[in-house]
Parts: C-alpha cells; sequence; structure tokens
RNA sequence: GCCCAGGUAGCUCAGUCGGUAGAGCAAGGGACUGAAAAUCCCUGUGUCGGCGGUUCAAUUCCGUCCCUGGGCA
C-alpha cells in the first residue's frame, strides 16, 4: 500500500536489451515482488533462448507470470494478454506482494495501463481473407476503408495492408466505422499507484549490449532450439516465428544455400537494433517514466517504490 | 609483364546516346484500435578512382596512371 491507500505497481520498461529483466528481477528479490512479463514473444512455449526467458534458477527465487502460456503455434493477442496481465497483478496484490510488469511490448503496456476498446472485433477467418485479397489489391483494400470511413482511413497510411485489414475487420465485425471506437477511458490502473521506471543505457552502450547478447544467445544452443522447433513440426508462418532471431535462423535452415552463420548473425543484430530504435521511439511517448541507467536503476527504483510506504508509515 | 572486366551514397549495384546522378539494403526520424520482436510512413550532394586532353560543357569520349577481380604467361 502507499501512502494514499493504494496499492503499488511497478512496471519496468526500456527498449531490448536495456537492461530490464535485470532489474525487474532485483527489486522482486528484495521487496517481495513477482514479475508479470510484458514480452509479447516469450510468452510461448519452446521459443526459449531467443526471447532470454528468465533460466530456472531466477524462476526459483521470483514468481514468473505470462511466460510460457501460449503453445508455439498459437497466436497470442494484445487483449488476451491485457486481461490475463491485469488478473495477474491483482492477484499479486491481493496475495500482499508487489507486482512488478516487466517488458519491451509497449503496445501491450499501453493496453493494460490505457486500456482498449471496448469488444476485440476479431475474427480470424475473415482476417485471413481480407489479407489474401487485399495483398493482390491493396489500392482496393483502402478505397474500401476510404469509402466507409475516412476518418480510419487519413489515420492509415495505404501502404501499410496489415492497419488496413484491422481496420475492415472491424468494420465488417461490429458493423461499425473502426474510428468510432476509439479508446475510452478506462479507470483500471486508477486503483494502483503506478510507478513507470524505463531503462536506458547510453546509446553507444546498447549496441554493444545487443551484439554481445546475440552472441551470447547462439553460444547458449539457439540454432538448436529453432532446428527441434521445426522438426517438431511447428510451423514456419506461425506468429512465433516472427520474433527477430527466429525468423532468420529458420529461413538460412529452410534455404537451399546454408547461408553462412556470420551474416546471419549480422542480420539477427542488425533487426534487434532496429527494434530497439522502435521500442525507444514508442516509449519517448509514454508518460511519467522515469527514466534510468542500468548502474543507477536499482537504487533509484528500490527509493521510488519505497517513498510511498514511508508516507503512509509516517501518515 | 600481357589480355579482359570493374572502380558511382556506409554496402551491393543501376544510369547518364556528353548538360554534375538513383534503387535496394544500412543509417536517422516518425506512426501505432486484440498479429506488435509485427506492420507502415518520411529523409539520398556523393571530389561518379587520380591526373591530363577534346568540348561551350566530361562522371559519361580519348590518353595515362593507380587500385580490385579473373585469365594468359
Amino acid at each position: 500500500m502507499s501512502g494514499d491507500g493504494r496499492a503499488t505497481l511497478l512496471v519496468v520498461l526500456g527498449s531490448t536489451g536495456a537492461g530490464k529483466s535485470e532489474l525487474a528481477h532485483e527489486v522482486a528479490r528484495a521487496r517481495g515482488g513477482e514479475i508479470v512479463s510484458a514480452d509479447a514473444f516469450a510468452l510461448y512455449r519452446g521459443f526459449d533462448v531467443g526471447t532470454a526467458k528468465p533460466p530456472a534458477e531466477r524462476r526459483r527465487q521470483v514468481p514468473y507470470h505470462l511466460i510460457d502460456v501460449a503453445g508455439p503455434s498459437e497466436t497470442y493477442s494484445a487483449g488476451r494478454w491485457q486481461q490475463e496481465a491485469r488478473r495477474r497483478v491483482e492477484d499479486i496484490t491481493a496475495r500482499g506482494r508487489l507486482p512488478i510488469v516487466c517488458g519491451g511490448s509497449g503496445f501491450y503496456i499501453r493496453a493494460l495501463l490505457e486500456g482498449l476498446p471496448a469488444g476485440e472485433a476479431k475474427d480470424p477467418q475473415l482476417r485471413a481473407a481480407l489479407t489474401r485479397w487485399g495483398s493482390r489489391h491493396r489500392e482496393a483494400a483502402y478505397r474500401l476503408l476510404a469509402g466507409n470511413d475516412p476518418a480510419a482511413a487519413a489515420r492509415i497510411s495505404s501502404g501499410n495492408l496489415r492497419y488496413v485489414v484491422r481496420a475492415l475487420e472491424i468494420l465488417l465485425v461490429t458493423g461499425r466505422r473502426p474510428s468510432s471506437r476509439l479508446s475510452h477511458a478506462d479507470p483500471w490502473a486508477e486503483r494502483y499507484r503506478v510507478i513507470k521506471v524505463g531503462v536506458r543505457p547510453a546509446p553507444a552502450d546498447l549496441y554493444a549490449r545487443i551484439a554481445r547478447r546475440v552472441r551470447e544467445m547462439l553460444d547458449s544452443g539457439w540454432e538448436e532450439e529453432v532446428r527441434r522447433l521445426l522438426a517438431a513440426g511447428i510451423p514456419h508462418d506461425a506468429n512465433a516465428f516472427e520474433a527477430i532471431g527466429y525468423r532468420e535462423l529458420a529461413d538460412a535452415m529452410l534455404s537451399d544455400d546454408a547461408g553462412d552463420s556470420l551474416e546471419t548473425e549480422k542480420k539477427i543484430v542488425t533487426a534487434t537494433r532496429q527494434l530497439a530504435k522502435r521500442q525507444a521511439t514508442w516509449f519517448r511517448r509514454e508518460r511519467d517514466v522515469v527514466w534510468v541507467t542500468p548502474e543507477a536503476a536499482l537504487a533509484r527504483t528500490l527509493e521510488l517504490v519505497d517513498t510511498g510506504n514511508e508516507t503512509e508509515r509516517r501518515g
């Protein structure tokens, strides 16, 4: 509980490789916390090395949630994660422990804290059909959207088939214009004293960290894991295979010209850096984030977490 | 040493029948309504290898030199 009577919810965010996991784990150990992963790919069983899941030792020290909760061929979703994550956070709080949401999936974190439009308006078959049609008739798909919802079309570029298809899916499933469905105020997070800590190394350090991490993952049997997944019949187009590294490694294995592994490693590092940049762009807009360097992270975060509690003790 | 093919954006290359050049990738910036590690948008001045020559004008033609591949010796 914090000074105003609300329970504390700690959110640790930042780019891949910044040092979020380390921080979350240490805070959890120091303050009796439990970690809820906000990572769109650590959800999938079998995709372990490249998603940097916490090793068994850490999982013995601290309870981890929303890791390995989906089958490797499944497609998870932000909405499903939001519901699950909220339930876990509430449970953790109810047990008197500190909930720590930690991850780099900005869309998920926003869904958790600020909510999503009501109703998932989802139909996978329709979406697949729209995608098939749209990839052949990109302009027509965009015109169909523009004709039915100019406001939605204005916010989406015609080249972004994914967004165009999604908007059409909403239109067809709900019978209402996607633009009329923009998120409403969601009060869920108001019951918490939310502390958002962003971990951000010096820019030059981040690149070095990423390169090192990719190397370590490859040294830890990443390729072997991908080979096993493919051998087990996980389809190459499964959602989890869209994760950086898994994509490149599977492509290299499935193409005839065995491709050299140094080339693959470079591609993975590049893709990871690009991801880190996109994440930075996303989080830059996130409100009320306290940014810290990995070195100063733990001390500063404990201070932030403890402040409210001291206030309560005094009050 | 001789012959051939090249030397153009950080990389791979296109192109200019002579009027100082453009794609992909990389890089930088941005967006984000249940696929989000996804998807998409914006941003391209670089002694066109060096030096000479021809020309109103050369990255483009000619000469020469240097460099890189390949072949012949």
